[in-house]
DNA sequence: ATACACTATGAATGCGTATTCACCAGTGTT
DNA sequence: AACACTGGTGAATACGCATTCATAGTGTAT
């Protein structure tokens, strides 16, 4: 008795309703072709039986599975955390199902997409994470959607959505050299992330160009996370002199930065030295920070994404897809660079 | 031609390898019964041709999905998110899909149930999220394990994993007390939640028990956000004189709270207020907090809920399982209550 | 009136896998 | 030598739905 209601299906809904099963599915089909009178009466019996339809059952049939996986690498980055909420929301609001998955940091997405292979998602978002050339060409060859957020693969044509670190990079240097600064130093994230690389160029590349020699320019690796910064600003800083200016290459790591400026050193953000990240999440635009930072549009990026994994799914022939969309940063003066030259 | 590789099926391998279909079924069973030099040239030849078994097929016959719905009500809070990321992990690990939804604070996750319910997922895990006893009904005449995280609908006998909420609550008056705090203030969080109402329960009632006048017991709304917190502190404080102590329901609250007082009152904390928080976040532990807190030990209640969710599964009456696994919290003290009575 | 376009409907079929059933070949037991 | 027993195997079937095909019904143009 228990188990006879377990399972309704759109048999029993025919039968009570007097069609055929045919109907039912037409009837909960937003295309389908049924009278109105006869939908009516199959809904009020679906109701009556609590019916709900079954999606597994009809992703056998349609091929189509209107679930996309979201993987992401960097959770302890708030950023992507951020970005994992705006694509569930996104998604969601579409009426799509969202698959999550996280990669350690280091290991490839490699297990995490043969995995969601079988699941036979629509599509792959992938975000912070590393990826095999060879799962690339896997998904392509099932007509998988997938698109790589904020990442790309060098000599690799995905569709990618990210924004332009490089540009970024170099605002960001020239900002801190009107500021005045002379000395810098770069809180370097993930060695094998393209974003960290490339906004670490950009900034290197204007430092130069705009005359610092490469011996005012300390390159340090701090792992991307608070942890990471931390450790890393301890061993550097701790005896040796502050320079006047660090680009931390995302927010968390600034903020890691400003910490231990003030409260190890006890000197002061901007006064002393001045810091600026990457991304603008919402926690550096409290109080204790009001950071100066570089804005992703996160909205926007994920807006894109979603774009490209749509045409994608359109497109019979996944080869005829594969832009890159770049979103520019957008530089967000707060206090811990001073706006105006100081003198 | 490329159609023709898109969809590689068990049949396909069984031709390569010379066997049946359920041959190849069987070799990708963990307990199926196949001669070993068969299974081997079966897994020669799935490999070959690049096989990934169809999940949503095996789904369709086995009436298990293998997958998870993990429902989060709020993810503004830093701590949800972490517990996301916990069951993620968990989840994971024992190659178990995680789908995940987010409800909108206020609104209830009757939709987002409704929705995962066609997904045929095993199991449901919800937290920080209001449901209403028609869904429960519905997940339970469907033999659906659900299993509340830090949640419970009074008078509706559902598996429940949670913090002691109110005995948190009550250990916090006590060591706020004790610290020689005699005015106090609770920021509160959402309504609804049963979280938010324990603690504040358990710390109101304790205080009292402790002599406290109700007059010097002042319980704001703040709605469980940073944003929430800092513009009901305005509110309460710009004018009006701080209390002793200042107990925040979650440790977001209290960080605003902290930098309410610091940034826009330039008070101190703790000499001029002691404030305290829940939940124990990493955030709280950096420098400019360094918050007293009640620790959640998200590790353990997430195992627990999977235990418990897993007793469901196993359950062929899903009425025989309904416990309540209640964890206590614990008091991590730090610098935002001063350790030692002032005397 | 006939042909035609179009809609509403049910019967039948297929999606890719797991599982049941029947069968067969060995292996040891009495 | 007859027996039960075990393990390996393929044919056939079921899972729940979408979709195709054929049929009947309705109206419009010829």
């Amino acid at each position: 008795m228990k188990r006879s209601r377990m399972h309704v299906t759109s048999r029993d809904v025919a039968m009570l309703a007097g069609v055929s099963q045919a109907s039912v599915s037409r009837a909960f089909t937003p295309g389908g072709r049924v009278s109105e009178d006869k939908r009516a009466r199959i809904l009020r019996a679906a109701d009556q039986l609590n019916y709900i339809p079954n999606s597994i059952a009809s992703s056998l049939t349609t091929a189509r599975t209107n679930t996309v996986a979201v993987i992401i690498g960097d959770t302890d980055n708030p950023f992507y955390v951020h970005v994992l909420r705006a694509f569930m929301t996104a998604l969601q609001a579409r009426g799509q199902q969202t698959l999550t998955f996280t990669v350690e940091p280091g290991s490839t997405s490699d297990a995490a997409i043969q995995q969601v292979l079988r699941y036979r998602v629509d599509g792959i978002i992938l975000t912070a994470a590393q990826l095999s050339t060879r799962m690339v060409s896997l998904c392509h060859d099932r007509g998988i959607a997938l698109v790589l957020f904020n990442r790309y693969i060098p000599g690799c044509a995905v569709p990618v959505v990210r924004c332009d670190n490089e540009g970024g990079g170099r605002a960001m240097a020239e900002a801190l050299y009107n500021a005045q600064a002379r000395s810098f130093a770069v809180l370097k994230g993930d060695p094998l992330g393209t974003t960290s690389q490339d906004r670490v160029r950009g900034f290197c590349q204007t430092l130069r160009e705009l005359g610092v020699k490469a011996g005012n320019i300390q390159e340090i690796e701090a792992g991307s996370t608070y942890q990471g910064a931390q450790t890393a600003m301890e061993k550097h800083f701790s005896s040796k002199e502050l320079p006047d200016a660090i680009f931390a290459v995302n927010d968390t790591m600034a903020m890691a930065a400003i910490d231990f400026v003030r409260y190890d050193l006890g000197k002061a953000v901007p006064d002393d030295v001045m810091i600026a990240g990457f991304d603008n999440i919402p926690e550096g635009d409290r109080a204790p920070y009001n950071l100066t930072t570089l804005d992703q549009p996160v909205r926007t990026m994920v807006m894109h994404a979603l774009v490209l994994l749509d045409a994608c799914l359109a497109a019979d022939d996944l080869e005829s897809v594969h832009p890159e969309e770049v979103v520019p940063s957008q530089l967000v003066w707060r206090a811990t660079v001073p706006r105006e030259p100081q003198s």
